[in-house]
DNA sequence: CCGAATACGATTTTT
DNA sequence: TCGTATTCGG
C-alpha cells in the first residue's frame, strides 16, 4: 500500500483522479516520476478495487533510460505484485515493435536497422530505393547523389512519413514506395516504419486490435510535449481501440525536439481532443530540486514565450536557500581563452564548498559540476583549460575516433591490403602505439598472414566470405597483441596510468570492432573481396569518421567523480548543485539557423503541416526553451558567462536572452549579478563528496552467461564492445526459433496444421541475412531447417494442448536497481483432477550447446521469473535440442536451485560494480570461447583456433 | 546613414 | 547553400 501522505495535494490528485483522462503539466523538478509511479501502484493495488492488473497499463518514455528508471520506481512501490513482466514500459518503438512481432507472424524474422546501417542500407541499394526520384525543386534534372546525399534523403523520408501532410507529388509517392519495397524485401524495418506498420496493423481488426481491446485500460504517455504528429496518431488510435484512459506527463516548456516535428500543441491542447468533463488537468509546479532564484529567474525567461499553456507559474519548493550576489552570477570575459579559466577557476574554487541535500549537508565535489553547451565544438577549449588545471572530466560526444593511434594502426591492416600503405609503416605504426610489449617476431607472424590476404590473390578472390572482422581478430591473436600487453607492471604509479591507457586503447579498438560490424552486417558478401574492402574503406572516409564517438575513461557500469561536460540536450532530466552555462553568445544561444543544402531544397514546404516547426520558429522560442532547460538543471549554483570569440566573428555578440534575464526581481532586487567575481575563499570547505546515484542497470541472461563463465569475456563484449565475425551461416538458431514459436501459438490456439501448411511456416519465418545466392549452403540450411521443424511438429503437435505460455517475458528483481529479464520459449502445463505439473523448456539449435551446466542456470533463471509471473514454483525443466531432435528428461527442479541461481547473480552483479574483470582459470571454458583469440588466455592455454 | 555586395562559417540526437 | 556580419558605395 502506497503512503498518500508523502506527496503533495496536487500530486495526490493526479494519483487519486482515475475517471478522467489526465494532463499532468509537471514543471522541472516537480516529482514527476515518483508521481507516475505512485500512481501505478495506486491502480495496481487490490486494496483500492480498481481491479488492474499490470498488463492493463502501458507506459510510453522518450528513451529507454527513461524506461528503466520509471520501471525501478515502480518496482520499488509496488512490493511483490505478481506479473510485473506484463506491464509495457518503455519507448513508443519498442512497444510498436513488440506488438508487430507478437501479433503478426510476418513480421518475427524483422529486425531494425539504426541510422548508420540504414545509410549504409541505401547506399547499397542506391539504384532500386527511390533515391534516384527525389529531385532538386529549382532543377528536376538533379537527384540525390549516392553518398553524399544520403542523410538528406533520410530526412526527407522520416519527415513525410511522421508528419502531417498533404498529398505527395508523383516522384515522392513513387519513391516513398521503392524505399519501403526494397526494406522489406530484405526483412528490415527502420524507425518510422515500425510505427507506420503498427498503425496500420490496428485499422485491420486484427489481433493486435482484439488484443488491447481486452487488455489495456491506461495508456501513460511521458514527456508528452516532444511527442510528433505520427507518435499523436498513433497514441489517438491506441485509446479509440481500447477506450483506455489517457495519461499524458509534461512540460510545454521543454519541448526541445523540434527538429524532429515534436510540437508542444499536443499538450497545451490536451484539454480540446476529448469531451469537456472527460478530461483533467493537474498542474505539478512546485520546483522541489532548485532555489527561489533559479526558479525566479528561468520563469521570467520563458515568460517570454507566447506558445504555452496559460496562467502557470513554476514555485520553488524551498528546499534550497538562494544568496543573493553569490549564487547566481554572470561574467563577461575578453576572450574565450579568459572565459575558460575563470571557469576552471571557479571550479577550483567552490570545491568543499557546503550543499545540503536530502537533508544531508556535504562538500561540492567534481560529480556535481557540470558544464551546459548548444553545441559541441564549444567543448574543445574548455576541456583544455580543465586539463591544465588538473580537472577531471567526462565528454561523451567528441568524434576523434579514426584520430587515435590504436585506430590508425587497426585501419592499416586495410588499407596495407588494398595497397596504399607500406609493410613497413604499418609495422612501425604498432609498435609505435604507446607502452607496447609486442614481441617483434610475433608481428612478423602476423604481418606474414597478412600477406596471405591480399584481395587480388587468386586463391582470395573467390572467397565468399572475406571477413574484415576476421582479419583484425587474426592479426591481434597472431601477434599476441591483449589489453594486458599495455600494462607496466614494474612500478604501481605507472601500473595504473598504463592500465588507463590499455583500457582505453581497447575501448576505441572495441568500437572499430563494431564499426566493422556494422558495414558487413549491411554488405556481407555481396562482392568480391577487393570491392568490399574498397567500399569499406570508402564508408570510413565518407560517412564513419564524423559518426562514432571516440571511447570515454569510464566503462558503462561506473560513474567516476569529475566534471561532466555535456549538451543541453543530453542535460535533459538530469540535476546538478552547481551549472556553467558558457559563451552566451548570439549565433550560439539562440543559435542560427544552418546553411547549405537541405531537406526543403528537395521537399516543398508547402506539403507539410506546421513546417517551421522543422526549422526553428522565427520568434527564436524553441532556442529559449532550450536555456530553459539548462537554467533549471541547477539545484542552486550558476555560473553564466560570455566572451567575444577572437577566432569566429559569429561569436562577439551577447545573447538577447540575457536582457531578459537581467529582469529577473525577487522584490525588488535583481536575481543576476553582473561582472561579480565570486570568491568563495571565505568559506569554510568541508569534506568532499559524491552523492550515491542509484545506477539502474538490467541483465539478460546471455551478459549474465558471459560473467558466468569469464568476467573478462563479459568485459571484451560488453564494455568494450567486440563483435563477433559474422558467417553465412547466421540465423538457423533463431529460423528454428521463430518457426516453432509460430507452430506453438496457433497450435495452443487448437488449430491443427497440415504439412503444406507447416512448410508456409517455415518458408516465412527461415532467414539468413549473411548468406549469398551462389552458394550450394543455401539449400543445405532451407532443408535443415524445414526437416527438423517438421519433425519437431510430427513428433510434439499431439501435446499442443499442454502450452500454457509461449515466449513469454519474465523479469526477476534482485534489489532496488538491478533487474533481470528473459524470455521463456515454452511452459507446459500438464493435469488432472486439480494436480497438475509445469515444465519450462528452452530450446537450442544442435550448434549450441544444450548440456553444459550454464543451460541449467538459464533454465533455473527463467524459475525465479516463472515463480515472479505465477507465484508458483515450476516442477521441472528441460531443454529441448532441435538438430537431433532428440527429446531430453526433465530434471526436477527444487527450491533450492532458485536460491543458488539468486546468489550466483548477486556475485556477477558484485563483480561488474568492483570491475574485478578477470580472466577464467577454465581451460575448457576458453577452449568453447568464440571471444578466445582477443585474450592472453589463448596463448597461456595453448589454444588452438577453430573457425 | 542606409541598402547592396561580399566574405565567412556552418546544430541539437533518439528510436 | 544560405544566414549573418562586415564592408562598400552612394
Amino acid at each position: 500500500m502506497i503512503d498518500l501522505s508523502k506527496y503533495s495535494p496536487n500530486q495526490q490528485d493526479a494519483i487519486l483522479t482515475n475517471d478522467k483522462h489526465l494532463r499532468i503539466v509537471a514543471c522541472a523538478g516537480s516529482g514527476k516520476t515518483t508521481t507516475v509511479a505512485g500512481k501505478v501502484a495506486y491502480l495496481l493495488d487490490p486494496i483500492n478495487g480498481f481491479d488492474v492488473a499490470p498488463e492493463n497499463i502501458i507506459a510510453f518514455t522518450y528513451t529507454e533510460k527513461a524506461a528503466a528508471e520509471l520501471k525501478n520506481k515502480i518496482l520499488n512501490n509496488v512490493g511483490n505484485h505478481r506479473g510485473m513482466a506484463n506491464m509495457y514500459i518503455g519507448t513508443i518503438h519498442g512497444w510498436c515493435l513488440k506488438a508487430l512481432q507478437e501479433n503478426e507472424y510476418e513480421y518475427q524474422s524483422f529486425s531494425v536497422l539504426d541510422e548508420i546501417k540504414l545509410k549504409l542500407f541505401i547506399d547499397k541499394h542506391y539504384d532500386t530505393i527511390g533515391m534516384k526520384e527525389v529531385k532538386k525543386l529549382s532543377n528536376s534534372t538533379v537527384p540525390l547523389r549516392r553518398f553524399i546525399d544520403t542523410s538528406l534523403f533520410v530526412q526527407i523520408m522520416d519527415i513525410i512519413r511522421e508528419s502531417d501532410r498533404q498529398e505527395l507529388p508523383e516522384n515522392l509517392t513513387r519513391a516513398k514506395a521503392q524505399y519501403e519495397k526494397t526494406l522489406k524485401s530484405k526483412k528490415y524495418f527502420d524507425f518510422s516504419m515500425i510505427m507506420e506498420k503498427a498503425m496500420e496493423c490496428m485499422e485491420a481488426s486484427s489481433n493486435l486490435s482484439a488484443r488491447i481491446k481486452s487488455d489495456l485500460k491506461f495508456l501513460i504517455v511521458d514527456e508528452y510535449q516532444d511527442i510528433n504528429p505520427i507518435q499523436e496518431r498513433l497514441i489517438n488510435r491506441i485509446q479509440e481501440v481500447s477506450q483506455c484512459k489517457l495519461v499524458v506527463v509534461g512540460d510545454d516548456d521543454q519541448n526541445i525536439y523540434q527538429w524532429r516535428g515534436s510540437n508542444n500543441r499536443y499538450i497545451i491542447d490536451f484539454e480540446s481532443k476529448f469531451d469537456n468533463s472527460a478530461t483533467k488537468s493537474i498542474p505539478l509546479s512546485t520546483n522541489y530540486r532548485s532555489s527561489d532564484g533559479i526558479t525566479k529567474i528561468a520563469e521570467t525567461l520563458i515568460s517570454n514565450n507566447q506558445k504555452r499553456i496559460p496562467n502557470k507559474e513554476m514555485k520553488s519548493g524551498g528546499l534550497q536557500n538562494f544568496t543573493k550576489g553569490q549564487d547566481i552570477l554572470y561574467n563577461r570575459y575578453d576572450s574565450v581563452t579568459d572565459e575558460n579559466e575563470a571557469i576552471a577557476n571557479y571550479i577550483d574554487n567552490i570545491l568543499g564548498v557546503p550543499f545540503t541535500d536530502d537533508e544531508e549537508t556535504r562538500g561540492i565535489t567534481f560529480s556535481d559540476i557540470s558544464i551546459l553547451l548548444r553545441t559541441w565544438s564549444k567543448a574543445e577549449t574548455i576541456v583544455e583549460a580543465l586539463e591544465r588545471h588538473n580537472i577531471p572530466y567526462i565528454t561523451a560526444g567528441v568524434n576523434q575516433l579514426f584520430e587515435t593511434r590504436e585506430i590508425e594502426a587497426a585501419l592499416g591492416l586495410f588499407t596495407y591490403l588494398y595497397g596504399d600503405l607500406e609493410r613497413s609503416e604499418l609495422k612501425e605504426l604498432w609498435q609505435k602505439l604507446p607502452n607496447n610489449n609486442i614481441d617483434n617476431d610475433r608481428l612478423e607472424i602476423a604481418l606474414n598472414d597478412l600477406d596471405t590476404k591480399f584481395p587480388k590473390l587468386p586463391e582470395v578472390e573467390t572467397n565468399w566470405e572475406y571477413s574484415l572482422q576476421n582479419i583484425l581478430w587474426d592479426f591481434i591473436s597472431l601477434a599476441e597483441i591483449y589489453e594486458d600487453s599495455f600494462i607496466d607492471h614494474t612500478d604501481p604509479d605507472l601500473h595504473k596510468r598504463t592500465k588507463e591507457r590499455a583500457e582505453i586503447m581497447f575501448f576505441n579498438l572495441g568500437k572499430f570492432s563494431q564499426v566493422i560490424n556494422d558495414f558487413e552486417e549491411i554488405n556481407f558478401n555481396s562482392s568480391s573481396p577487393s570491392f568490399h574492402l574498397f567500399s569499406f574503406l570508402s564508408f570510413i572516409n565518407y560517412v564513419a569518421r564524423d559518426y562514432y564517438p571516440e571511447g570515454w575513461l569510464n566503462n558503462p557500469y561506473t560513474t567516476p567523480n569529475a566534471v561532466q561536460i555535456m549538451t543541453i540536450h543530453q542535460a535533459k532530466g538530469l540535476e546538478f548543485p552547481v551549472v556553467l552555462i558558457p559563451g552566451l553568445n548570439n549565433n550560439y544561444l539562440p543559435s542560427k539557423k544552418r546553411g547549405g543544402l537541405n531537406v526543403w531544397h528537395f521537399l516543398d514546404r508547402e506539403l507539410i503541416e506546421e513546417q517551421s516547426r522543422y526549422e526553428g520558429d522565427p520568434d527564436k522560442e524553441d532556442e529559449r526553451r532550450l536555456l530553459y532547460v539548462a537554467l533549471t538543471r541547477s539545484q542552486k549554483f550558476l555560473l553564466l558567462s560570455q566572451a567575444p570569440d577572437l577566432n569566429n566573428r559569429l561569436y562577439k555578440v551577447e545573447s538577447d536572452y540575457i536582457q531578459e534575464l537581467t529582469r529577473a526581481k525577487i522584490g525588488s532586487f535583481p536575481i543576476l549579478i553582473s561582472d561579480h567575481k565570486q570568491d568563495f575563499s571565505s568559506f569554510t570547505k568541508i569534506d568532499q563528496q559524491s552523492k550515491e546515484k542509484v545506477k539502474n542497470i538490467a541483465l539478460d541472461f546471455t551478459t549474465l552467461k558471459d560473467i558466468f563463465e569469464c568476467p573478462y569475456r563479459f568485459k571484451l563484449i560488453s564494455v568494450f564492445g567486440f563483435r563477433y565475425p559474422l558467417n553465412q551461416r547466421m540465423g538457423v538458431g533463431r529460423s528454428f526459433h521463430n518457426c516453432l514459436m509460430e507452430l506453438h501459438k496457433r497450435g495452443k490456439e487448437g488449430e491443427s496444421m497440415s504439412k503444406e501448411e507447416v512448410n508456409e511456416v517455415v518458408d516465412r519465418q527461415t532467414h539468413f541475412p549473411y548468406l549469398t545466392n551462389s552458394t550450394i549452403l543455401k539449400p543445405r540450411l532451407w532443408d535443415k531447417v524445414r526437416k527438423n521443424v517438421t519433425e519437431y511438429y510430427e513428433d510434439t503437435k499431439d501435446d499442443f494442448s499442454h502450452i500454457e505460455f509461449v515466449e513469454q517475458d519474465i523479469q526477476y528483481k534482485v534489489d532496488d536497481s538491478i533487474l533481470v529479464l528473459g524470455r521463456i520459449d515454452l511452459i507446459k502445463k500438464v493435469g488432472s483432477d486439480g494436480k497438475y505439473e509445469t515444465t519450462i523448456i528452452e530450446f537450442k539449435s544442435d550448434e549450441e550447446s544444450a548440456d553444459l551446466p550454464i543451460t541449467k542456470d538459464q533454465l533455473k533463471l527463467y524459475a525465479l521469473g516463472h515463480r515472479e509471473l505465477t507465484g508458483e514454483i515450476a516442477d521441472y525443466i528441460m531443454t529441448y535440442v532441435i538438430g537431433e531432435n532428440k527429446v531430453k528428461t526433465p530434471e526436477k527442479l527444487y527450491e533450492s536451485d532458485l536460491n543458488s541461481i539468486e546468489s550466483k547473480i548477486r556475485d556477477a552483479v558484485d563483480l561488474i560494480w568492483s570491475e574485478r574483470f578477470l580472466r577464467t582459470e577454465e581451460k575448457k571454458t576458453c577452449q568453447e570461447c568464440f571471444q578466445v583469440r582477443l585474450c592472453s588466455n589463448r596463448v597461456q592455454h595453448d589454444i588452438k583456433v577453430k573457425r
